[in-house]
DNA sequence: TTGAATGAAAG
DNA sequence: CTTTCATTCAA
């Protein structure tokens, strides 16, 4: 057993970094206040620093009553920050200029809310000479307060939005109420949902709140140099999953929804439509908001958010001379070759290696919190996005006991994918899921788990296309396509189509895609670029 | 009341 | 390792 040191935070405050000493500490008191060990408790040091002097700038009122960090006289206030600054000149506006009546009679509370309002209501410009003031009083504060560390004492636990492992059935489920309580308030209907499986709620923090549904972890996408990159649209609709039977109940948008699904179930898929790989360079507006995905996906990681607002030199002309420049990002990327206006186009007719087109290839983060609400949707497509193409093995079904067992082998992927053939047809006992389904042969689709990239019909990338690229023309002699794509800033909500195969598979599972609006841009789910439409 | 810093959680 | 986020604390 060793001699119990006496316990040193380096960081506190009278720690001299450079001799690695402690200068000035008060050699006493060193247990007698000390409070009963606590592992959260910051350590309340002996240490204490004799010099330093706390500067209040002019504003303070010295509200000597305030506890003054319990009564430690060398307690070190944090700086202000601009807001405060602000604030103090605020209060002495509204207070020093009134009579002591109102002085007194102002709870603080309400001068907070009043300046809070004023402050929001401020442009930058007006804000700017508290932040250059907040920047000088911080610094002023480090030199004056010398290994001065901002120690805040955990008083509650922290409480992380939900604990533990949400399962994806869970979120779904959760935003399944979430909208069936939307659309039963909206509609004053009673039909419950059979299906809501109220056996296994989302348990530990209730379900999904809209705020949660803004704060969905995905992508944020930084504006880079600040600037908003803004998106043709409106929305981005991201697709959930509702059981078939509870979709019936009223939605809140009958119109839109209605139009939705049943342009879903009307429209029949069919085998011959060969949905090309997107062309990312169709499109300068939107080009320009997914450029940073696109050059960095054939890196085909993640990407960190510095280093994708270190994309400060992008530029982007569609002069008819297209050049852009943008600094190169990896050797990786010479698939594309980013220092050619070219590299934004996908190529026509991928070669196995490259089945992807650049934004297809960027994985969907997976750096959800338990609360952050994924769609099914998401999954699926991140999922689809890490499918290199490869196609599954063959599989072995047995179709009843008196039929004969049916080997179905899938095709060969690039050629399937060369001729736009359907995605092999799935056959169970059950019945002929039909062209269109996106699953392999004998795959359940099962919200708890990630869907493997096996789980997919061989070609299914392929039908992943976005609704608004345009179809490049295809080789003289393979069947053209059946759809004629929209350009994007032309395309209607009706004109979407990428999401058939995909609820037409769920279909075959008794699940309906739904939809819940996002506002553009603000929190970019990416794999929503991939069906956005309108 | 806003914003900065922290530390821990989570990937 | 990096990023997110709840919490504290400045008047």
């Amino acid at each position: 057993m060793t001699t119990p040191l006496p316990l040193v935070y380096p960081d506190v405050c009278g720690w001299n970094a450079s001799t690695n000493t402690l200068d000035q500490i008060i050699p006493s008191a060193s247990s007698s206040v000390m409070p009963p060990p606590q592992t959260s408790s910051p350590h309340p040091s002996p240490i204490t620093v004799l010099e330093p002097v706390p500067v209040r700038p002019a504003c303070s009122r010295q509200p000597s009553r305030t506890p003054r960090r319990s009564d430690d006289p060398n307690h070190v206030p944090r700086p202000r920050n601009a807001f405060f600054i602000f604030r103090c000149e605020f209060t002495r506006k509204h207070t020093g200029e009134a009579k002591d009546s109102t002085r007194s009679s102002t709870p603080e509370k309400v001068l907070s809310k009043r300046a809070g309002a004023a402050w929001a209501a401020m442009s930058d410009a007006e804000k700017g000479p508290y932040r250059d003031e907040a920047k000088k009083e911080s610094k002023r504060h480090t030199l004056e307060n010398p290994g001065y560390r901002y120690k805040p004492k955990r008083k509650k636990p922290p409480q992380r939005r939900t604990t533990g492992p949400v399962t994806r059935r869970e979120q779904v489920e959760s935003l399944v109420q979430l909208r069936e309580g939307t659309s039963a308030r909206l509609a004053e209907s009673t039909s419950g949902c059979p299906h809501s499986h109220a056996s296994s709620s989302p348990e530990p923090d209730g379900p999904v709140t809209p705020r949660d549904l803004q704060h969905r972890r995905s992508m944020s996408l930084p504006h880079i140099d600040g600037v908003d990159h803004l998106s043709p649209y409106s929305y981005t609709h991201t697709y959930f999953i509702t059981p078939a039977s509870c979709s019936s109940s009223p939605s809140p948008d009958p119109q839109r929804n209605g139009r939705r699904l049943s342009s879903a179930r009307q429209r029949s898929f069919s085998p011959n439509m060969y949905i090309p790989p997107p062309d990312l360079s169709f499109d300068l507006e939107f080009a320009e908001a997914t450029a940073p995905f696109a050059l960095f996906s054939p890196r085909g990681s993640t990407v960190s958010l510095p280093e994708l607002s270190s994309l400060q030199d992008f530029t982007f002309y569609d002069d008819g001379s297209s050049t852009y420049s943008t600094p190169q990002i990896s050797p990786a990327a010479s698939m594309y070759d980013i220092s050619q206006p070219e590299c934004f186009a996908a190529p026509l007719v991928p070669q196995q290696h490259e089945l992807s087109a650049p934004a297809f290839n960027r994985r969907h983060r997976s750096n959800t919190a338990p609360s952050a609400t994924m769609s099914p949707l998401a999954f699926l497509s991140s999922s689809l996005s890490n499918w290199n193409g490869e196609a599954p093995p063959p599989v072995t079904l047995t179709r009843g006991s008196t039929a004969p067992a049916l080997t179905i082998s899938p095709p060969d992927p690039s050629a399937s994918l060369l001729l736009g053939q359907p995605p092999i047809q799935v056959i169970t006992d059950e019945a002929d899921y039909g062209y269109g389904t996106l699953l392999a042969p004998g795959i359940d689709l099962d919200p708890d788990r990630t869907p493997r990239r096996a789980d997919f019909a061989p070609n299914v990338q392929a039908l992943y296309a976005p609704p608004y690229v345009p179809t490049p023309p295809l080789p003289p002699g393979y069947p053209q396509p059946v759809c004629t794509d929209v350009p994007l800033a032309h395309a209607s909500p009706g004109e979407a189509y990428a999401l058939e195969s995909y609820s037409e598979g769920l279909g075959a599972f008794d699940i309906t895609p739904a939809i819940y609006d996002m506002s553009p841009f603000e929190d970019i789910d990416f794999s929503d670029f991939l069906h956005v439409s309108q």
